[in-house]
RNA sequence: GGAAAAGUACCCAAGUGGCUGAAGGGGCUCCCCUGCUAAGGGAGUAGUACGUGAAUAACGUAGCGCGGGUUCAAAUCCCGCCUUUUCCGCCA
């Protein structure tokens, strides 16, 4: 949530801000319902301070036997006008509320505009994988191996889903503990949250109430603020672990990772990344989110990056560090750099992490207060997340990038330890 | 899933219509006394949000689980919801 004070004082700069993640607003109306909202504000609460006067008086006189009928009349009137002007004030409050619940996150002063294409690659880690024989893809690799069986796990559930056997269910279950390892020695909290999660989480994380369709939801009233749903994310889960609380400094930052499936609806997605294990509706992360100090969250956004690539890089993967502009950063978010890796078979580097900074954006929607200890006052601190990692690219890369002329897949060093000293997949 | 009870400040807890923004404890902070490992006395101790404002001054408003309602006036009465506890049911 921006701030609606930011908004008033600077409507200009925040709709320039805005423009270049691709969002037009215009904030005139807003600001006439903020002027109308003080105005009524003012009056009312006058009111109210007067009837809290005359409350006080009322046991007095009646003490000394004096007549307050005449007052009571006088006081119902101001009454009617208090019940009528607080209705109106919700009314507006509300209007504005949702108006600024919806808009995106301001991006950082650096990024530069527009979509996917002004994305810019920083760095590229390790070499291009060569071979010397005709490439496989990974669904057919992962299938002669006996790895993934997609088949039945479309007769399971339907399209989109798979099912991880023998080696594959070892593989995968080996990365998520590689991954595991790496950030408990890295010192980060192992959290294991729920995977079902009420309608403020997906709000306080920003994404609702626009991209509630993406989600799957588990009840069936018509409310949807009354039902639970399926996380997209473990983040979604852990930026609101301590939501309404405040928090004092020196226990900042809180380092978080989390393990979990992710469930996605994953509606109107291209056709031909549907094929294997690229975009499904069920896959396998481990998330990592920190709560900053505004102060700290450059810092921890470095540090997250950092860590992002280091298990890529242990992994003897061919990947890439790209910046996002801004309209390719989600919406909650200030700023993201997204880690890619090298699919041999496709010829591109797809997305295995997103490690982004929200700023104060997450922290307003669900109030998440540190208490500042120089001020003695509660600020909103600073939440960041990326995935490290999302095996499901991860998997179907390595998978491909370790390949043999055989049809074999050699294990990488780090995961051998996590596979019983494995060294090589073939059936 | 069903039934009952409860939800008051950091914690415990009194309080069924009006000098109660909230008694009394405990804890914590400060001061005093006592000379010894402990006791006595006194004072202080809602945080927060919003509005006016340069202000982390002052004033006002809200705030006793949440949201409504009744009333001149609600912690207190009424309705709905949430949560917790206990009992029952179900069960990997």
């Amino acid at each position: 949530m921006i701030d609606i004070k930011l908004i008033i004082e600077k409507p200009d700069y925040v709709q320039a801000s805005l423009k270049k993640k691709g969002c037009d607003v215009d904030f005139s109306e807003l600001i006439s319902w903020d002027k109308e909202k003080r105005a009524l504000l003012q009056s009312i609460e006058a009111l109210k301070a007067e009837r809290n006067k005359v409350s006080a008086e009322i046991p007095k006189l009646k003490k000394q036997g004096l007549p307050v009928e005449n007052i009571f009349a006088e006081m119902r009137a101001i009454g009617d006008k208090i019940t009528d002007g607080d209705a109106k004030i919700n009314e507006i409050s509300e209007k504005i509320f949702n108006f600024v619940a919806c808009l995106p996150n301001m991006p950082d002063e650096d990024l530069v505009a527009g979509e996917k294409e002004a994305n810019e690659v920083v760095k590229v880690y390790g070499k291009m994988p060569e071979f010397s024989f005709p490439v496989q893809n990974h669904v057919d690799l992962c299938v002669k191996n006996g790895l993934i069986d997609y088949e039945r796990g479309v007769k399971l559930a339907g399209n989109g889903f798979w099912a991880y056997r023998g080696d594959g269910a070892r593989l995968e279950w080996a990365l998520l503990n590689f991954f595991i390892s790496e950030h408990l020695s890295d010192g980060y909290e192992f959290i294991l949250p729920p995977h079902q999660l009420s309608y403020n989480c997906g709000f306080g994380a920003g994404q609702f109430p626009k991209f509630s369709d993406e989600v799957y939801w588990l009840d069936v009233d018509e409310d949807r603020k009354k039902n639970r749903f399926m996380l997209p994310t473990a983040e979604t889960a852990l930026v609101n672990l301590y939501a309404g609380e405040i928090v004092e400094e020196d226990k900042l930052p809180f380092k978080f990772f989390a393990y979990t499936p992710c469930y996605r609806k994953e509606a109107g997605s291209a056709r031909s990344e549907e094929r294997g294990m690229i975009r499904g509706h069920q896959f396998n992360k481990v998330e990592m989110v920190q709560y900053t100090t505004p102060e700290q969250s450059d810092k921890a956004f470095e540090e997250l990056v950092n860590k992002a690539c280091s298990l890529m890089d242990k992994l003897g993967l061919h990947f890439r560090l790209s910046k996002l502009a801004a309209g390719d950063c989600s919406a909650s978010m200030a700023r993201t750099y997204d880690v890619e890796v090298w699919i041999p078979s496709m010829g591109i580097f797809k997305e295995v992490s997103s490690v982004s900074n929200a700023r104060d954006y997450q922290a307003r929607r669900n109030n998440t207060r540190y208490r500042n200890k120089e001020t003695g006052r509660p600020n909103y601190l600073h939440t960041l997340n990326g995935s490290g990692l999302a095996t499901s690219r991860v998997f179907p890369a390595l998978v491909e990038q370790y390949q043999n002329a055989d049809g074999s897949i050699t294990v990488p060093e780090v995961l051998r330890p996590f596979m019983g000293g494995q060294e090589i997949i073939k059936l």
